[in-house]
RNA sequence: GCCCGAUUAGCUCAGUUGGUUAGAGCGCACGGUUCACAUCCGUGAGGUCAAUGGUUCGAGUCCAUUAUCGGGCACCA
């Protein structure tokens, strides 16, 4: 036991050490891009803002491991790392939350009014919103707080501002009535992509439209009461069924309000009755073929979807009722045919979840092309890499047909459109607060009651957060960011508006890359919900496990945009493999290190055959995270430590150092140490970006002056260690202990029981010379070389060794021939098939010739081995 | 309808540009508390890599078709 060092605890206490690091660490302003040098290239990431509202689900920590694990790799690796955090003012979900507060003190907003309402949601999110701001440090977000940023702070909003005057200014934003999808229960509008659509029994209705000269055109319709806007009748044109009766007039039921039968190709002949009722004013297909034929627009709803009045009798009911009564109506007129059940698809709101209604409005509206066209540009030509690689499809597929965006909102949370109207009815867009209108002077004016949708702030994240359209340091310095790391649900919302926004306003491309993650889904991959009840608090897990088990779990468990489920036995395992890392550093390294005072880079040359095996391993592991990491692979690169540090390290190489550790050669046993800490300190660095804390707390531990770990230097690869010889050694070593140990099993040698064996062979030096590991790992006493075979032994073969273990009294020989003949099985079976490839002339002519040279080598020494175990079998007694 | 993903051990999942006998964890069976760890160690059983066809000297991996499950987009009243 060193002075240097304090004893470390029996297990890593997380609930303690997680709070006290993360302040630490924060304390010293490691989080910060200016802990790199001055010059040194930056690496910024601009967090996906949670919602003010929003409670920590395990999507925040997937984001979060994800996130922080590039960014601490890549502030290893020396760049200026920034982490951006921020939060966003989430329109109507907040919105929602502070009138289900005001309902519970029995007022509501239309009561209190614009002003008080939006005095009350800012006193709401001070006092909630930095609920999820602290759940980021609990996670570990290695995130800059100095830059913290709200989607509504002055800066952001002037850039809201800046973007919508120079669209409106561009002739790019527009405002008009159009047919919107609308939230009656929202009482707003919402874009296309908040709509979501599902499939449900609904029932359709069949009814007779009647046409002057006493006939009728049998039609469909799941929404009866649209019917009181219909403004035509259309069939297809060569419809021998009706189409003479196109150009004539049919009444609409119950108002007898004539409208044109017109032909339209668009009708589908065979669905319903072939005919078709036109209805622009509540759908979009009708919508489009009312354009086409000049049609009238009626608007047949009120906010609330409840019938305005055009709708006549039917006029202040609500939808649901109007669809009731004017059925029952039609009826007693001998109008209606039947109805019959069939399954259609209903939007919904993705919010609210209530069925949304086509209606028309005034809005505001983003013309999308010029954005988009640059938007696609970027990826198809790669300024911009969308991993996985078949998002990018998708996100073509989106933007080629994209439409106009509804940005308005009938909502008081979020930022005020920054236009103004005048008695006069003119709009006045600058970037001065008017005083007057622009176009008639009038000074009767007022600002746009409608705010813009929360996307269109999250539009601008990566540039606004960075004082866009200011030109400041940090923006010079940190824009354009690298990475985009979200969920897959988000790619149109938000990652794809980023994209044109940026392109658009900055010239630039936001981010080169964008990693897209799939959802968590609970233990039999069911989604999780609310409705269902199957959420999962991932807090339970970092109470019971820690936050690094948690983070390592969601990284390796799974592969880039594929969902993954999540169960407390992975969460376990993780933990475990923690105090598994903490055991080796607490229980084996740190405690014999002796005088050590330092990490020391070993020099493999000076080693003996397991040193410089697993020196050899973890140069090429360190290559391979490299790689990994370089294509985004971050799963399997953790995966690929966990089996190092797991199976090679603690395994087999700290079980064989004992040797060393508790031997009395003292130079032996100072290069071992050198080996052990030098490795655990490699680990600790590969390990850091996965699971920050626990190795944070052993790396303090660890002897010498150092700086703390998130600030080290990632490890480079030393390619002269690469040691296939040692590797091919060690290999025979491990691959005889585990046969030692397989036979001790199986003829249920007493573990305790040492036994002495015999190596013949080419190799047999070799084994012998590493006698103490076989002692070590599996209780052997002694190997000794020799040329011929004992008897009464059990036979092992590997590569050109064969181990004699002289079982007298032991072998069970009926069992040992059984044991030996499966194997002379297995051999001769490779044999053969090895035989059969390498006398194929088309494989020795065409194949690599490595690969040729390996299954030579490998034919030798399986040979070998047939040869060894066949005159085993020849001299057992029978 | 269009696009995409998945299908590998009982379960959950890995599997570099095609190249040794396809791996891990959990579970299971058996055995182990001697000085890091029972949150552990050792040994083992368990897979015709969804099906068919093709390309290739060689296919879990590439191509085509099919099946089942899941997702996205667009949809017909």
């Amino acid at each position: 036991m060193s002075e240097l060092s304090r004893e470390m605890s029996k297990t890593f206490d997380f609930a303690e050490a997680e709070p006290r690091i993360y302040a630490e660490w924060e304390k010293r302003g490691q989080f910060k891009p200016e802990v790199a040098s001055a010059d040194a290239e930056p690496f910024v990431i601009a967090i996906p803002p949670p919602n003010v509202t929003g409670e920590l689900h395990l999507g925040h920590v997937m984001f979060v491991s994800l996130e922080d694990m590039m960014i601490r790799y890549e502030r290893m690796r020396g760049k200026a790392a920034l982490w951006i955090p921020g939060v966003d003012h989430a329109g109507i979900a907040t919105q929602l939350q502070v009138e289900k507060m005001l309902r519970n003190e029995g007022t509501d907003r239309e009561s209190v009014g614009r002003e008080e309402f939006l005095f009350r949601t800012w006193q709401w999110k001070d006092k909630y919103g930095g609920e999820i701001e602290n759940q980021l440090r609990r996670m570990g977000a290695s995130v800059d707080w100095d830059r913290k940023r709200f989607t509504l702070d002055e800066s952001l909003s002037k850039a809201v501002r800046e973007a919508f005057i120079t669209l409106w200014e561009q002739g790019l934003i527009y405002r008009g009535p159009r047919l919107i999808n609308w939230s009656p229960g929202l009482q707003t509008a919402v874009s296309d992509v908040e709509v979501e659509r599902s499939e449900e029994e609904a029932m359709l209705y069949f009814f007779k439209y009647p046409v002057e000269g006493g006939e009728f055109i049998p039609v469909a319709t799941t929404r009866p009461e649209t019917i009181l806007a219909d403004t035509a009748v259309a069939v297809h044109p060569e419809d021998e069924r009706y189409k003479h009766l196109i150009g004539k007039t049919a009444y609409v039921p119950m108002t007898q309000r004539p409208i044109p039968v017109i032909g339209d190709e668009y009708v589908d002949r065979a669905f319903g009755t072939g005919a078709l009722k036109i209805t622009p004013g509540h759908d979009f297909n009708d919508y489009e073929i009312a354009q086409r034929h000049n049609l009238a627009v009626i608007n047949l709803m009120d906010k609330k979807a409840a019938l305005n009045e055009n709708g006549g009798p039917y006029a202040g009911l609500d939808r649901y009722d109007a669809r009731e009564k004017l059925w029952a109506d039609m009826g007693t007129a001998g109008l209606t045919i039947k109805t019959e059940k069939f399954i259609h698809i209903v939007p919904r709101s993705q919010r609210g979840g209530e069925i949304v209604e086509p209606l028309i409005s005034v809005q505001w509206f983003v013309k999308m092309e010029p954005l988009a066209a640059k938007a696609i540009a970027a990826v198809r030509d790669g300024r911009i890499k969308i991993v996985p690689e078949r998002f990018e499809k998708v996100y073509f597929n989106w933007l080629e047909n994209i439409r106009d965006w509804c940005i308005s909102r009938q909502l008081w949370w979020g930022h005020r459109i920054p236009a103004f109207h005048c008695d006069n009815g003119h709009i006045t867009v600058q970037r001065d607060s008017p005083v007057k209108c622009a176009t008639c002077g009038s000074r009767n004016i007022w600002q746009d009651e409608d705010v813009l949708d929360t996307w269109f702030s999250s539009g601008l994240w990566p540039f606004s957060t960075l004082g866009w359209p200011e030109q400041t340091a940090d923006l010079a310095r940190f824009y354009p960011t690298a990475v985009l790391e979200t969920g897959t649900d988000i790619l149109f919302f938000w990652v794809a508006r980023m994209i044109m926004m940026g392109l658009w306003f900055t010239d630039k491309i936001p981010f080169h890359t964008v990693y897209l993650h799939g959802l968590i889904r609970d233990e039999r991959g069911n989604k999780m919900s609310k409705s269902k009840g199957n959420v999962i608090n991932p807090l339970g897990y970092m109470n019971k496990y820690g936050t690094d088990a948690l983070r390592f779990t969601l990284i390796t468990g799974g592969t880039p945009g594929n969902d993954q489920n999540i169960s407390d036995a992975k969460v376990e395992y993780s933990r475990n493999f923690g105090n598994k890392l903490w055991q080796i550093a607490g229980g084996v390294v740190l405690r014999n290190l002796g005088d050590l005072a330092t990490t020391i880079t070993p020099n493999p040359s000076t080693l003996d055959i397991p040193a410089q095996w697993l020196l050899s391993r973890l140069a090429g592991l360190i290559a391979n995270v490299e790689r990994l990491f370089e294509t985004y692979q971050y799963g399997e690169a953790g995966r690929q430590i966990q089996d190092f540090v797991w199976t090679e390290f603690a395994d087999w190489y700290v079980e064989i150092a004992k040797n060393a550790l508790y031997g009395d050669d003292d130079a032996y046993k100072t290069r071992t140490r050198e080996v052990l800490l030098y490795t655990l300190d490699t680990c600790l660095r590969l390990l850091h970006p996965f699971m920050p804390f626990v190795t944070e707390e052993i790396w303090s531990y660890l002897p010498g002056e150092r700086a703390q770990l998130i600030v080290s230097r990632w490890p480079t690869s030393d390619p002269t260690w690469i040691n296939p010889d040692a590797e091919a050694k060690m290999d025979t070593i491990r691959d005889l202990v585990v046969k030692v140990r397989n036979v001790r099993a199986e003829y249920s040698v007493d573990p305790a029981k040492r036994i002495t064996a015999v190596a013949v062979g080419t190799g047999a030096t070799l084994i012998a010379e590493h006698a103490a590991v076989f002692g070590r790992l599996c209780n052997v006493e002694s190997i000794n070389v020799a040329a011929i075979a004992p008897d009464q032994s059990a036979v092992l073969v590997s590569g050109d060794v064969t181990l004699y273990l002289p079982l007298a009294g032991m072998v069970d020989f009926a069992a040992e021939r059984e044991r030996l003949s499966k194997e002379l099985g297995d051999v001769t079976a490779q044999i053969e098939k090895i035989e059969k490839t390498l006398g194929n002339e088309s494989f020795v002519s065409r194949a690599k010739p490595e690969v040729v040279a390996r299954e030579r080598t490998r034919l030798v020494e399986l040979t070998g081995a047939r040869d060894s175990i066949a005159a085993r079998l020849s001299t057992l007694p029978t």
